[in-house]
DNA sequence: TCAAAAGTGTTGTGTGTACACCCATGT
DNA sequence: ACATGGGTGTACACACAACACTTTTGA
């Protein structure tokens, strides 16, 4: 199966999650040519020579989603031989998350397609993508653990209300109202901003801030 | 500086730690050949095209230790352009854990030299690699809050001394004694076997086993 | 008999969890 | 006036951290 083929190809793969509609979504592309063509995919490409890894990633995300500045993380490499069929390709993953708001989704020659896909009710995938987006979920769920990544889903300004459907939905759990509101305003460091929302739809709610991702610098765990 | 390269090329280099008179050690390889002949570096080569990496990993562990069956994790891997002199060469790397009773090192024509060095203490490196044995330890710091993979590094049987000392050892600091055997006797699978240390020093010790690695089972986490 | 490592419990503090009612607004 | 989501506090269980003395053996 192998003969004729010389080299290793590598790609990178980047799983970007964002929440819309209420609902936890990831983007895929409907792949123009073969392998798989027609067929869902995690948006990727091939990695250039004088390209690092992050900068690949972060330059597939901002072809598709024209974002930059976002939260990126390598995920893990995959590099099954049979993964691809009739040749090496080797990807290594990254998953992303982003904010939903004034995103113009855009896609070149490979892709037919480009839309999101609430990650609990995925189509049929190429590939081992449907893989890569659960080991993705896993990974984003441990990191909810320990760090406030879901801020990267909300806007500037959020009620604490919008900050634990976020943690709900990517949990695939409801969490408890006081116990969230507790540890969200002494755990996490929110600005409480002298707004409210503006008759959303009852009662205003308080708006709120953060100043920096503490990405690495808090270690407290934070909601089991 | 890339135009005459057409490819990627990719590798695997595993960190290997143990533990042997009282330090924890990686495995160091001398290199034979030009880049960074004669400097010290993690043992590694390249991926078969018809290998998974998981595999690719093994089988290099094997070729230095002749150990099998042993703890492995991908760990990150590795692709800034400018890594290695003049090639491209993205490494996907690997740690491993081993017992280092009865282990006999051997080497190919790729080095001079083969053998331990405590990871407090490491000589001049090739290429990343210093940086790739800070995050293998990063990681296995973190792994150990969380699972007992202390273990890997001990012989079957062991007394709670021992795997005190492991963890002190992987950690870098004191543990009280207490608490750790609390910890280790109520949160580890750990089998008491009907059985002393002869006359190691002075008192005898009590001999312990574990069954099999509840690395993904238990999450209550261990230690701070 | 002494040196050296083995072994053993209690208490305080902090963190997670369970749980139910009133409040402010738009319609 | 009422429906809707916003907002609030307490009590219990459990995990972690600090801390000092007795026991068993070999020399």
């Amino acid at each position: 199966m192998f003969n004729e083929i010389k080299t290793h190809e590598v790609t990178t793969d980047v799983v970007i999650f964002t929440i819309q509609q209420n609902k936890l979504s990831v983007l895929l592309v409907k792949r123009a040519n073969e392998p798989f063509k027609d067929r869902w995919a995690i948006p990727g490409g091939f990695i250039r020579l004088s390209e690092n890894l992050d900068d690949a990633a972060l330059r597939i995300l901002k072809e598709k989603t024209n974002v930059e500045n976002i939260y990126l993380e390598q995920l893990y490499t995959f590099g099954d031989p049979l993964r691809y069929p009739n040749a090496r390709v080797i990807t290594c993953a990254y998953f992303a998350l982003i904010r939903s708001d004034d995103i113009e989704l855009s896609f070149d020659q490979t892709s037919t397609e480009v839309s999101w896909h609430e990650v609990y009710n995925l189509p049929k995938l190429a590939f081992d993508h449907k893989e890569i987006i659960e080991y993705s979920l896993k990974r984003m769920r441990e990191r909810l653990e320990f760090c406030p990544i879901a801020f990267q889903l909300l806007p500037e300004k959020f009620t604490l209300t919008e900050l634990q459907k976020s943690y709900e939905l990517i949990l695939g759990k409801k969490l408890d109202k006081r116990n969230f509101r507790k540890k969200a305003l002494t755990g996490f460091i929110l600005k409480e901003l002298p707004e409210m929302t503006k008759s959303g739809s009852k009662r205003p709610a308080r708006l709120y801030s953060f100043d920096k991702i503490t990405l690495d610098s808090k270690r407290g765990h934070f909601f089991s």
